[in-house]
RNA sequence: GGAGAGAUGGCUGAGUGGUCGAAAGCGGGUGAUUCGAAAUCACCUGUGGGUUUAUGCCCACCGAGGGUUCGAAUCCCUCUCUCUCCGCCA
């Protein structure tokens, strides 16, 4: 969430920022302006009836005291009870309708970010590793999983519809591999790793900023009123909700893994085949608890261990700056990390590394006391490890063999205990 | 699922209708004492909001939401959560 303030004090810079987002905000903005200076004015004349209203009860409790008849002053306050009851349901209507505006207008951005209307705006920052040379015809990764009886997507779209799959023997294996190799790297790395709810309330989802704007995005238990996440990073920046932390507890460096879920519910057509876009999906997630004043620091070293693991792993990677059109509602600031599919000749998304700055933290209340006593609110960032059936994708078509084999990348040797499956 | 108990400031814990934003202790801070430290003593120490050049003044908050009352931490209702016991269960 913005911070109102500085809408009040600046809100031209907040209308051009905005608007690099290439969606219309400003008359948003001049909405919530007036409103803000009609909930002021309100809570003015509130505060004043109550003031009277104050020291009019303490007056007739003094008065009591001395067995002196009260009744004159019981009636003034009567009187006032209706105006104060008014004021009250007025002024929470309007700060209701503020909050609701509030929610659903996204993040500033940094200004390093790259102007750009869509994904192919985005910014190159860099590249890594060799694209790999086949000399035989290459398979793409459902074609070979099917072929060689690792995946099945019919008996799981039978059970489940579109956009689900089931892995077996040594794939499913594999995909456990990855988990725990990417656990491993990110402790090592000094993340402290967590088991998380996956079913979360409401509440939850607006402080990391799915809602109130991207409701069909997301599974929903109606008669339990709790949402299935679509990543981890819901679970870990919420299990902080609420909190004053000690700046001495900055950085917090969290890994978690959990499966997410999304309903796909914009993307129809999009990644029909295959294993890249599915409604259920593994991933290790990375998020950091920091202070603001560094968290451009952290978000570089955020990328670099998500990096680190497709270096570990040997598959070729690029780094793309999101440009002001394809950023994130909640993020100032994002880098993408896209791995390369042989099959599609292109890179494609493999992780996501955000700087949320004080947006996050602002709607779930994360705090830390500054050296002066102060409480300020801290600045949150999250990253895919990797989504992790994406990058079993990558490893199954980059290491993919003219025998219809799949090499296993060397650091996953020790977890699958085979060179080749 | 059944029965009971509870939820108060960073923590422990008092407070059952009026000057209570809340005793006391602990913790934290500042100062005095000391060569220095410990101990001791004094003072300070919740959050959010409105207003103000500022000191300040005001409002709200004692799990959440309603209600009674001139006035609620205190009385009433609803909900949530926690704990104990019983049942069930991976």
């Amino acid at each position: 969430m913005i911070n109102i303030e500085l809408i009040r004090k600046n809100p031209d810079f907040v209308k051009e920022n905005l608007a690099k987002r290439d969606i219309f905000l400003k008359d948003r903005i001049d909405d919530i302006l007036k409103l803000d200076e009609e909930r002021r004015q309100k809570i003015k004349r509130l505060e004043d009836l109550r003031a009277l209203r104050n020291s009019k009860s303490k007056e007739i409790g003094i008065l009591k005291k001395q067995g002196i008849d009260t009744e004159e002053l019981e009636e003034e306050i009567k009187n006032l009870k209706n105006d104060i009851a008014e004021l009250e349901d007025e002024l929470r209507r309007i700060e209701k309708y503020i909050e609701d505006l509030l929610l659903r207008i996204p993040n500033l951005l940094h200004e390093s970010v790259p102007y750009g209307k869509d994904e192919n705006d985005n910014v190159e920052i860099k590249r890594w590793g060799e694209l790999p040379k086949f000399d035989f015809e290459i398979k793409d990764h459902s074609e070979l999983g099917v072929l060689r009886g690792l995946i099945d997507f019919d008996q799981a779209s039978a059970m489940s519809g579109s956009r689900f799959s089931i892995l077996k023997g040594p794939l499913a294996k594999l995909e456990r591999a990855l988990i725990n190799f990417m656990l491993d790297v990110n402790t090592k790395n000094g993340y402290k790793e967590m088991i998380v709810p996956h079913l979360v309330k409401g509440e939850a989802l607006i402080g990391t900023g799915q809602l109130p704007k991207f409701q069909e995005e997301l599974y929903y238990i109606k008669d339990d009123e709790l949402y299935l996440i679509p990543t981890a990073e819901v679970s870990l920046v919420n299990a902080y909700r609420d909190t004053i932390l000690q700046e001495s507890d900055l950085p917090i460096n969290l890994t978690a893994y959990t499966p997410c879920y999304r309903r796909e519910a914009g993307s129809h057509g999009k990644d029909i085949k295959g294993l890249i876009r599915q409604h259920q999906f593994d991933k290790v997630e990375l998020v950091k608890i920091v202070h603001p004043d560094n968290s451009y620091e952290e978000l570089e070293k955020l990328l670099l261990n998500a990096e680190e693991i497709l270096q570990l792993l040997e598959l070729p990677y690029r780094v793309v700056a999101l440009c002001s059109g394809d950023i994130g509602f909640s993020a100032s600031k994002t880098y993408d990390i896209e791995v390369w599919i042989p099959s599609q000749n292109k890179y494609r998304e493999i992780s996501s590394c955000s700087n949320c700055e004080d947006f996050q933290a602002r709607r779930a209340n994360i705090r830390f006391k500054d050296k002066t006593g102060k409480n300020r609110f801290v600045h949150t960032l999250n990253g895919s490890s990797l989504a992790v059936g994406r990058t079993l994708v990558a490893i199954m078509e980059n290491y993919q063999t003219k025998d219809n084999k799949i090499l296993v990348p060397k650091v996953l040797r020790d977890y699958m205990k085979e060179e080749y499956i």
